[in-house]
DNA sequence: TCAGAAATAGTACGACCGTTCGATTTTTGA
DNA sequence: TCAAAAATCGAACGGTCGTACTATTTCTGA
């Protein structure tokens, strides 16, 4: 294989058009690379509903061109590998889930209203039973014993969404809504846990009412930890009940 | 494909010593089946392993028989097919989870002692990163979305370790460790979350004293619903410091 | 011991996989 | 408008997969 390599080292970056146009001229809806850049998106948005329920592993570049009525060569060309593929609906998902879950989520005051929104929304996210499943958990069973830069895509993108969880944590504690000696680490342990396990349970066992079991176990674990000051608002966030 | 039929209907449920003799005339430890049954065991060991790593869809029979050393069509003839040897990979990591954490804590008397064994040994079996992967977690996300006998038989497994957890919750409320009004399935909720979340930062995130973050939130839930009793118990089975 | 049964090997098939490469169509910008 | 560039296609390749079928070896029990 002497000249494949040059080839592949080619034809790996540069097809279609990769660059990502962040200030066009006219607006920001107008795309800066043309066409391409439109069809890559459509095939991404196809792959991330096709990994979400058979996972990144089960996504097929065959199947994947028959959806988009394409050709096997044409979708590929986009991503020059599969594991470009896969690393590329990584991201697509991490930009959906920051604008679906996180960015919401910050025009909530700091502490617990924004806490709240963030698992809230997280909660929404995973508990989609008919959509997209979600790619950061079936990826992680998936890679965790895979290296490689799929794996480094994925766990670069779960550790920055756990660091901002973890920094709303922190700064529900600095605000006062939280006891100052609040382990945040055990406590985002503890809602990720809730997360993980309304994932499981809705999507294997099927359990009904596991919503409802993932927001009452959020509201015993913050009232744990809340000062008055967070009983209050947290009693607010919820509503009645327990 | 005429005659195929018939005799795929024919090899599928035959092959090698499929019967368990559960009551050889000299012992127990002698196979009845014969030689058919250890290979048997032997190959499901190895597939075990790599089902742990990649998981039950990367499961190959070509590889398998490379690592035994054998010819594809001899593993394959002991199965009879790709999904009878994923159930059977589910049913051996189900009786070795048994021998492993469930008959281990029937010694213990009902109650917390009971159910903290339980706990213990689970969060043991979860965390041995060299070793063979959770099959249940793993296999939970990829089948989830794939309705088949494969996920048949692991829901049922799944189920069944489920609720021999909750009858030792439950236990625990009759004998006077838990509180009555102890939700059970809520704290069944949060458990299998600590589980989860365990699994995953060990394996994907690979954060160091996770196991710790686990073992804490299991003192701080079941400290929650314990009774004056249990609290005692609870101290002695989790050793000193909060 | 020796025939019948069980276990294993060998080979082949068709399907799908990711990838390459040259030809062709479509889009783009001066 | 028209040539250059980008996007897409079509065909083919080597590889792996599960499975079927037949032949051979190994075990087993009367």
């Amino acid at each position: 294989m002497p000249r494949k390599t040059a080839s592949n080292a080619r034809s790996a970056p540069r097809p279609a058009a990769a660059a990502r146009g962040v200030a066009p001229s006219s607006g920001e809806t107008v795309e800066l690379p043309g066409k391409g850049h439109q069809t890559r998106q459509a095939i991404l948005d196809c792959a991330l509903q096709m990994a979400g329920r058979i996972g990144l592993e089960g996504l097929s570049i065959g199947v994947l061109a028959d959806r988009m009525d394409m050709s096997k060569s044409g979708v590929f060309a986009h991503f020059g590998s599969r594991e470009e593929l896969q690393i590329s609906v990584i991201r697509r998902y991490h930009s959906l889930f920051e604008a679906d879950v996180f960015y919401p989520a910050l025009d909530q005051p700091r502490g617990l209203p924004r806490l709240h929104m963030l698992f809230d929304r997280w909660v929404q996210q995973v508990s989609r039973e008919v959509e997209t499943g979600c790619i950061y958990i079936s990826g992680a069973v998936e890679f965790d014993d895979r290296p490689g830069p799929v794996r480094d895509a994925l766990v670069l993108m779960v550790q920055t969404w756990h660091d901002a969880l973890l920094r709303a944590v922190s700064q529900a504690v600095e605000v006062g809504h939280l006891q100052t000696n609040t382990p945040a680490q055990l406590l985002m342990f503890e809602l990720h846990g809730l997360i993980l396990a309304l994932h499981h349970d809705s999507r294997l066992l099927r359990v009904h009412g596991c919503v409802e079991l993932a927001r009452h176990g959020y509201r015993r674990l913050i009232g744990q930890y809340a000062t008055p000051t967070g009983m209050k608002l947290l009693q607010t966030l919820c509503g009645a009940g327990d």
